[in-house]
DNA sequence: AACGTTATTTATCATTCGATAAACTGTTGG
DNA sequence: CCAACAGTTTATCGAATGATAAATAACGTT
C-alpha cells in the first residue's frame, strides 16, 4: 500500500541563515493575509515547521515583526529614481510617467499594500518615515523640477520651496493613484485595467491644475 | 485610613435600552482605537462593567463587531446630499464643493477611518457595499450632472453614462481627497490645515482635467 | 563509522482568550 | 415592605496564546 510512499519530504535542514531568510519573506506572506495578530503557531504551520523553531531565530514575536517592517520597506525605493526624477533633458511630464509606472509597479502589490494599511493602522514608527520620503522624494521634487522647466528658477538651489497649498495638490494626485492600488489589491474592486492611462490622466491634470491655481490665489 | 472613601461610583444600572446603545457606540470608540482582535475583557475595562456583561447583550463577540459595523456605516449618508448633488439650478463645481466639504466633515474622523480601514482589511462585505455607494451616488453621477450642464445631454436618462477611464479620473480625485484624510487622521501627519482649499483644488484640476482629457483619446 | 555540533521537535508552563452558569443586587409594582 | 423580575458580578471552563527547556535527529568532520 506505499509503493512510492509520497516521500513525507523528509525532513530538510536548512542552515541557519538560509532557514531565517526563508521565514522572513513567508512571514511577509503571511502577516500580509493574516494581520499581525495572527499567533506564532498558525504562522509556524505555513512555513511547515513547528512553533518552537521560530523563537531560535527571533526572540520574540514583535522582534519577527519588526524585521519583517524592515524587509518589506526597505530598498522599496530603486536608486535611479532619483536620477529619473531630475533627468532635465527630459519633460517632466514623460519623467513622472515613467517613475510612477515603476513605483506602482513596485508597490501596488497587495503584500505590500497590505503591511503598509496595518503599520498604518499600528501608527508604527516606520510608516511616518516611509509618508517623509514620499514628500521629500518626489512630491517636492516635481515642484522643483517643475520650476526649473517653468524657467521660473535655473538651478535647484534657487527654485523656491513648494508652497504647502501647493503640496497638498500633490499629495492629492499621490494619493489618489496610491488609492487606485488600495481599490485594486485592498478592496479588490474592478478598476481601469490600464494602470499606465490611469496614470497619465492624474497626471495630465495635475500638470494643467497647478500652472494656474498656484497663480490665481483667492 | 478610609476618610471619604472616594464613594465607589455607586454602581449605577442602566435599562437594557440604554445599556445597548451606550456598549455600541463605546464598543466604536474601542475598537477603532485597538482593532477588533482586541479582547473582550479589555472592551469591558473600557465600558466600565465586567466581560460576561457583554454576553448578555450580544451573542458573541462577532455579533457585537457586526453591530458596531452597521452602526458606524449606516446613516453616515445624509439624504440631502442626494437633492445637493442634482439641483440643477446651481453651477457644479459649487455643488461639488459643498458636497465634499459636507462629505469629508461627515467620514473624517479617526473613528470612522480607522474601521473603514479596518474592514477594508477583514474584506467584510460591508466594505464593498460603501465603495458600490460612492461609485453610484457620487462618481457616476458627477459624469451625468457634468453632462447635462455642458449641454451633451438635457435629461439624466439620455446622459450617456461615464466610460470606465472617467469613472477611473473621478475616482483618483476622490481618492485623493480620501487619502487626505487618511494623512491627517491615521497617519497624524500635517497636512494643509485649509481643507475647504484642498477640495477646492481637487475638484479645479479634476473638472478642468475632464473637459480636456475626454475629448483627446489618443 | 563514531563523534560532536546544531537544526528541529516534543513536552510543557503561565496567561489570556471567548464563553457559560450561577450567585448577587438594584429596581419596580403591589 | 416585600416579592419578582431584570441588570450585573463572581467563578469557572476549555481552548489558544507567547514563550522556555529538554529531548531528538540530521549533518559535517575525522
Amino acid at each position: 500500500m506505499n509503493e512510492t510512499v509520497k516521500a513525507q519530504p523528509k525532513k530538510k535542514r536548512l542552515s541557519s541563515s538560509e532557514r531565517r531568510a526563508d521565514f522572513i519573506s513567508k512571514a511577509i506572506e503571511f502577516f500580509a493575509e493574516e494581520g499581525f495578530e495572527s499567533s506564532t503557531r498558525s504562522l509556524a504551520r505555513y512555513l511547515g515547521v513547528t512553533q518552537p523553531l521560530l523563537y531560535r531565530y527571533f526572540p520574540s514575536k514583535d522582534d519577527l515583526i519588526k524585521e519583517v517592517y524592515q524587509t518589506v520597506y526597505l530598498n522599496r525605493w530603486q536608486d535611479d529614481w532619483d536620477a529619473l526624477l531630475t533627468d532635465r533633458s527630459r519633460p517632466l511630464r514623460d519623467r513622472l510617467q515613467e517613475f510612477y509606472e515603476a513605483y506602482t509597479d513596485a508597490i501596488f502589490a497587495r503584500e505590500w499594500l497590505r503591511i503598509f494599511l496595518f503599520s498604518g493602522l499600528k501608527g508604527v514608527e516606520i510608516n511616518r518615515w516611509y509618508v517623509g520620503l514620499v514628500n521629500e522624494r518626489i512630491l517636492e521634487r516635481i515642484f522643483t523640477e517643475y520650476r526649473i522647466e517653468s524657467g521660473q528658477a535655473n538651478t535647484q538651489a534657487e527654485a523656491p520651496a513648494a508652497t504647502p497649498e501647493e503640496l497638498e495638490m500633490a499629495w492629492v494626485m499621490h494619493g489618489g493613484i496610491f488609492y487606485y492600488g488600495i481599490r485594486k489589491h485592498i478592496y479588490e474592486s474592478p478598476v481601469l485595467e490600464d494602470k499606465s492611462r490611469m496614470i497619465a490622466n492624474a497626471l495630465d491634470v495635475f500638470l494643467k491644475g497647478i500652472g494656474e491655481a498656484t497663480s490665481s490665489q483667492n
